[in-house]
RNA sequence: GGGUCGCUAGCUCAGCUGGUAGAGCAGUUCGCUUUUAACGAAUUGGUCACAGGUUCGAAUCCUGUGCGACCCA
């Protein structure tokens, strides 16, 4: 801006952009032709364990390395700098005996920020540090701004998520997650494709939102001249593979719902999503199980992991039902009660949950067992038997059609996966899209639309199938014991 | 939407019951050839989020606005 704030933002700024300009009368700005040899972890890794003497003796010569100054101690005539590269920190070496005086003079002048690459030789100093001597040094990419605070780092966590690369560069713990994320990411999918499962891509843009109940973003066609909806969900293009002929397919990618921010929430959010035809309901359970168990153990987890202040075993899923679980957290319920609207209406009110007009018996049942009983199951539980009122696309069971083939897996207190056996009678499915549609014009915007593409695709049959999903951002929370949702993805979405 | 807390130098933060703003880091200058949050000396840098009010006097007290964090719905 002014030069009137000498000494503050905007002097550090022209400071460093006069340093560059000196680096680019010399035509040496911006080096393009520095390619490292090695990486700071891969030489703690060869060497590290070796003592000053013998690597002394090992001669290790013509190393290079390249990364960004995170720590200068500059002495008189001989220094130390701290390079952060991809893989982790190395310390260099540069004494005025070993280069160019006048290259001394100027890396003096270097900044905590820029990215320099060093040739040279590796010793351990007299404190047992591996550090590489420089015998020749390069400013790679001069730095225009300051790093975040060298002790503290960025506290400011609206800037760490703004300026994600700030925090990134900065804070290896925070690197980390990231690490893991894509590690379990990895192993979501190296699961499925193991078990046969094909990955595929369906439309992020649909023409009726379906497979959950959400609301949607709308945005607009120009061409079409036709509204569009973000997807909420990919269920119902995945099921239209089944009915195509694919018996085994997955997807991994974002859904978007229009949904206030939360540490819970974010409204584009990634879902492992797959369905197997004539898969059977125990045997998906104990898919599931093993995808989250081979994910944790992808990123090193032991079974036993924390999450905030949880203990949770992963090696030990239970699974029971809806209902005894409400009944073992509502003493003064009985099994009675449980399907009777008026008991439930008037058990509810006590409970001071607001209830909807729309709602029957088990849709409040649902809303009282997540008022009492979710945020208890804090061990790996697997609940079934949900009321077919609240789960629009799965198959009634056999025995009792008024619960559905379903379930949800809770860890620490929050649902990680839902699953159920496919509904795939078009005539059922017809009517429950009624009902929603019902739903939707009694004012509940978060009701499915009746998708009369789907229900002819049923039409032509699709095979019994199993299946879940799994939502992403909560299993890398978990895994990596974040208890922000913002602290798994790289850029959430922030109020403006 | 309701409640609580916060907003002071580029960054991280002090600043009590009102008396006119401070440290560390970063920057600049000097010294220093095995340091490691390197060190020592000097030095630059502020519309105390914004707008009103109370007061002789406000970073500080009051009201409102904005932004953010957390909790609740």
């Amino acid at each position: 801006m002014s030069d009137s704030n000498i000494g503050g933002e905007a002097s550090i700024l022209e400071e460093r952009r006069r340093k560059l300009e000196e680096l680019r009368e010399q035509n040496i700005a911006f080096v393009n032709n520095f390619t490292p040899a090695n990486k700071a972890q891969e030489l703690h890794d060869s060497y590290g364990h070796l003592n000053k003497e013998e690597l002394e003796d090992k001669k290790i010569t013509n190393l290079s390395v390249a990364g960004r100054i995170v720590l200068k101690r500059v002495m008189g005539n001989a220094s130390f700098v701290t390079i952060r590269d991809g893989s982790g920190d190395i310390q260099a070496y540069i004494s005025k005996n070993n280069i160019d005086p006048d290259l001394y003079k100027n890396f003096k002048s270097w900044d905590l920020g820029d990215i320099i690459g060093v040739d040279g030789n590796l010793f351990k100093t007299k404190t047992e540090e591996l550090t590489v001597e420089a015998h020749s040094i390069v400013l790679i990419t001069k730095s225009l701004r300051p790093m975040p605070e060298k002790h503290k780092g960025l506290a400011d966590i609206e800037i760490k998520y703004r300026q994600r690369y700030l925090d990134l560069m900065s804070s290896p713990e925070s690197k980390e997650i990231f690490i893991k994320r894509s590690q379990i990411v990895s192993s979501v999918r190296a699961t499925m494709i193991e078990d046969g499962f094909l990955e595929v891509e369906t439309p992020m843009m649909h023409s009726i939102p379906g497979g959950a109940v959400a609301k949607p973003f709308v945005t607009q066609h120009n061409a079409l001249d036709r509204e569009l909806f973000l997807r909420i969900a990919p269920e119902l293009h995945l099921k239209r593979l089944l009915v195509g002929g694919f018996e085994k397919v997955f997807e991994i990618n974002r859904s978007f719902r229009n949904e206030g921010l939360s540490t819970r929430h974010n409204p584009e959010f990634t879902m492992l999503e797959f369905y197997a035809a004539f898969a059977t309901f125990n045997g998906t359970i104990d898919f599931t199980k093993n995808i989250i168990q081979s994910a944790s153990a992808a990123i090193g987890n032991n079974d036993e992991i924390e999450w905030d202040d949880d203990k949770i075993d992963l090696s030990n899923f239970s699974i029971k039902t809806l209902n005894n679980l409400v009944l073992e957290h509502n003493s003064d319920l009985s099994i009675e009660d449980l399907t009777s609207l008026d008991k439930l209406t008037s058990y509810s009110k006590s409970l001071k949950v607001p209830l909807k007009k729309s709602w029957g018996a088990g849709k409040i049942l649902l809303e009282i067992f997540e008022k009492t009983v979710e945020n208890q199951l804090i061990q790996p539980t697997f609940v079934t038997e949900y009321p077919v009122e609240v789960s629009p696309l799965s198959r009634r069971n056999n025995e009792n059609p008024a619960i559905a083939d379903r379930f949800e897996l809770f860890i620490g207190g929050k649902e990680i996966a839902n699953g159920f056996c496919e509904l795939n009678d078009p005539d059922d499915q017809a009517e429950r899209f009624k009902d929603q549609a019902r739903a939707k014009a009694d004012g509940d915007d978060e009701a499915m639309g009746f998708d009369q593409d789907y229900i002819t695709a049923l039409e032509h049959g699709m095979p019994p199938a199993v299946g879940v999903g799994i939502g992403i951002d909560r299993l890398v929370m978990m895994l990596t014991n974040q208890s922000s949702i913002r602290d798994v993805i790289l850029f959430p979405q922030l109020k403006s």
